[in-house]
DNA sequence: GTGCTTGCAAACCCTTTGCAGTGAA
DNA sequence: TTCACTGCAAAGGGTTTGCAAGCAC
């Protein structure tokens, strides 16, 4: 990532008007960088590496304004409603829940069983929120290892 | 509803060990007669139609105790995080943007479409959660007739 | 230089906790 | 009668707002 400015979403905040300033860089690339749901603290915890004088309010706006966007996406979660997810995130998501990786998945059952429910329901479906939740195959083979390690009882 | 200590949230409540007191009573009656997705403001007004004395903090600690005891499912939508809905609700369901009732559906097709993606991407799935939203079959008609009438320009 | 943006402090709101009185078993 | 439960008041924690200084344009 040699120049954050030139990202498209930074292209996007300015092309929508906004100021391309340091602390919305940061969350910028926070968001970028790791492809995990993070909520507001921790997304400001890591970009203070970035630019260090960030502050908590300001990672609130500029997630209201990205949201605005579409740049980035609120994920729930059963315990965490502010999480946040990078762009391109659409309506259905898998989550790991270990590392909070997240990631996208083609979805075209979804349209099938949406269908299906419309019909059978009479409900006109205008939106949809899937979300997966388990573990990444880093995660799974990270757990084996740490069974097989006799010295791990955790 | 002739007897609300004879519905069969009521009996868990007891089996579980809890006390059927007349607040919790309250809530429960509130979340069987209305399927719908309730912040706990609003299950407190509706409750004190029953039991006027009820407040919002037996309210919450109910709330949490019929979570536990899976009588009633908290519902995620885009603005709230701490609706409620009656039980038997599973992980997959449809509400009503407009009426927010909450109904489930089939969900056949979701297996198929949890076990494809976990073919493709590696990830063990452990949960899932699938809220479609939309318009139920009462408020389409009601928007319909609106329509019609002249004098609503809303 | 202009005025959007920032960070601090404080307000705000929803949720949780402490406690003494109440009532279900 | 006992002690789990309740409601009030207050604390708590996360989010939003007000404002003067700062900086992108």
């Amino acid at each position: 990532m040699p120049d954050p400015k030139q990202t498209p979403m930074a292209q996007s905040l300015r092309q929508a008007g906004y100021r391309l300033t340091k602390p919305r860089m940061a969350v910028l690339q926070v968001l970028q960088e790791n492809n995990a749901s993070l909520n507001p603290e921790e997304i400001c915890r890591r970009g203070k590496s970035i630019y260090e004088p960030l502050g908590l309010v300001t990672v609130y706006r500029t997630l209201e304004i990205l949201d605005e966007l579409g740049l980035v996406r609120r994920v729930h979660s059963e315990q965490h409603c502010h999480n946040y997810a990078s762009a391109g995130i659409d309506r259905h998501y898998l989550i790991c829940r270990e590392c909070h990786r997240v990631i996208e998945f083609p979805c075209e059952g979804l349209h099938n069983l949406i269908e299906g429910v419309r019909q059978r329901t009479g409900y006109t479906i205008t939106d949809h929120l899937l979300e997966l939740s388990g573990l990444c195959p880093a995660c799974q083979q990270k757990q084996e290892t740490d069974q097989h390690s006799p010295a791990n009882s955790d």
